[in-house]
DNA sequence: CGTATGACGTGCA
DNA sequence: GTGCACGCCATAC
């Protein structure tokens, strides 16, 4: 895996794939997942993706802003998500 | 096919 | 420190 270059609508697999390997206790931006699905500046999407993404095996709670704010929240809104980083050992800003 | 939307990011006032 | 506006990509309708 990991192969499909940029032009493939894998885009939203991809993010989905990425930010369900993060590591319980760790972080990664916006920009991060879009980096490493492969279009460094499809953030964007990446949080559109998220907010329509409902799987739970993407700990999409694990995804913050690069500005260190934890950003948003479908399940619970934006304060159930501090909750749920702070119980998996997270420091929030 | 074209338009509208967004859990963002950065810059400037 | 706060608020507003613009720009970027991909998805959904």
């Amino acid at each position: 895996m990991r192969l499909r270059a940029r032009g493939n609508t894998g885009f939203k697999n991809r993010v989905l794939d990425v930010v369900a390997e993060i590591p319980q206790g760790e972080t990664r931006t916006y920009r991060q997942v879009a980096e490493l699905a492969g279009s460094p500046d499809a953030y964007r999407a990446v949080g559109n993706i998220m907010k329509g993404n409902r799987n739970p095996n993407v700990p999409c709670h694990r995804v913050v802003k690069s500005s260190g704010e934890v950003g948003g929240y479908n399940a619970g809104g934006p304060r159930r998500k501090r909750e749920i980083l702070k119980s998996e050992g997270v420091l929030l800003a």
